[in-house]
DNA sequence: CCACGACAAGAGCGGTGCTCTCATTTTTGT
DNA sequence: ACAAAAATGAGAGCACCGCTCTTGTCGTGG
């Protein structure tokens, strides 16, 4: 009677943790899901990536893999996550790694080259992405607090460059105003509208360089792609108006 | 007897033409096979398409597709070409359209706005040919002559308003020009350096636009997207030292 | 202590790409 | 003109896929 009771306390304390082995379990089997399906990923492409490959690999039976993820859609849209986060942080830190006194088109390049080389490191990563999310699908709630990181970053350096006014752009065009000013006003209201669009502009642009980079379109064009991309997005940030 | 003499003769001349019955047939139920798969493909994207419900629809058995086309992705690069060459044609006949003397930045503007009305109209044959070709994927030799339609447009664009003194740019970094200068003797001689690298900047950054815009990416931040469009490839337009 | 709920395992369904064999039909060489 | 050769279609079958359902096991909360 002692021992089943000392079973019971262990289950729940000392083995367990707080939340008990079930909880923990579950856990550490989600992350090991994910980790051999970014395996596959990385290797096959996310056409060919299967529930039932990555559990073989981890020694489960394929329906048991339904108990984490209830379809392989809702696991590409786990790792589809985790990559913007990836991203994200990869980002940042660049950023964060940078002197104090760094200039904003210093620090704008910087984060634009960190994206790159992520980009490079985790071609099929950011083909999840970035490639063809079926046209028409709109990327769940949860996904777009991570999805904007990089996004969020490109604002701040401009907003922070814009407030210590290094900041110039030629005005807009009339017909161009009606919606640069909704976008300043949804994305960034400190900035200048034609700040604004211009940024999105450019941070859509940014990722069509780094797309025909990755997906091959360069072959044969660009060889020595580094410069070129650090020249396309010095002219980026010049674009949006950063002029040191 | 006069019979089989006349079954034969129709085979080779009325029936057939030139070229026989089967070969008549061949070309005519490779376009149907195509056909029906483009409609698939327009319905629930590349993914989705199976050979399968292609030939069940035509009313063969799949195994007999296998005559026409050795695999899926055989089918899916005949219809990427078909795509690049749709694509191409929409761009050409917008620019053909255009009035004679219309300005270089105003001809600029009407290809990329054409690009983008294709892609509208075509979004997964859009995302088929600037989604995820699977990276390390180097296209078919076949497929290089369609796919570069859009961009020798844009190419003759800047070289006819280069001969007639309208374009003008600062010039490169030292680090840049080495490159510059390479992309321009590869693609066109007649270009100069910085002109050329920065035509091939923009190429890319177009479809970073489009993509944004196609795939999703400007849900909730950009809603007039077609003066935003314009607005963003007539800056493009500049980028390239177009001036009029 | 026990009933409940989470879980793994297995069988199975309908679908896929692709291969192989076999009969039929057209083309072609003599 | 006729037989050999090549092209085509039909069908069965293989291995794989995503996903569901049932069954038995084992932590966990009342």
């Amino acid at each position: 009677m002692s021992t089943s009771r000392d079973r019971t306390a262990r289950a729940t304390s000392a083995a367990g943790g707080i939340q008990g082995v079930r909880a923990r379990a579950r856990q550490e089997i989600t992350v090991a899901i994910k980790d051999e399906a970014r395996r596959q990923l990385a290797v096959d492409g996310a056409a060919k990536l299967s529930l039932r490959a990555v559990a073989r690999e981890l020694g489960m039976v394929s329906s048991a893999l339904y108990r984490y993820f209830p379809s392989r859609d809702e696991l590409l849209t786990a790792l589809i996550v985790d990559a913007y986060d990836s991203m994200g942080e990869a980002a940042e830190r660049a950023d964060a790694d940078l002197p104090n006194g760094a200039s904003p088109v210093t620090r704008w390049v910087a984060v634009c080259c960190a994206v790159r080389q992520w980009g490079l490191t985790h071609p099929h990563e950011y083909a999840l992405i970035y490639g063809s999310p079926v046209p028409g699908y709109t990327a769940p709630t949860t996904t777009i607090r991570s999805a904007a990181r990089v996004g969020l970053l490109l604002i701040a350096i401009v907003r922070e460059a814009c407030e210590s006014g290094r900041v110039t752009l030629p005005p807009l065009a009339d017909e161009a105003r009606p919606e640069a000013e909704r976008i300043a006003a949804d994305l960034a209201p400190e900035l200048p509208p034609e700040v604004a669009a211009a940024l999105v502009a450019a941070w859509a642009q940014l990722y069509g360089l780094l797309g025909f980079e990755l997906f091959g379109q360069f072959n044969r064009v660009v060889e020595e792609r580094a410069v070129f991309f650090e020249q396309a997005v010095t002219r980026l940030a010049q674009g949006v108006g950063l002029t040191e």
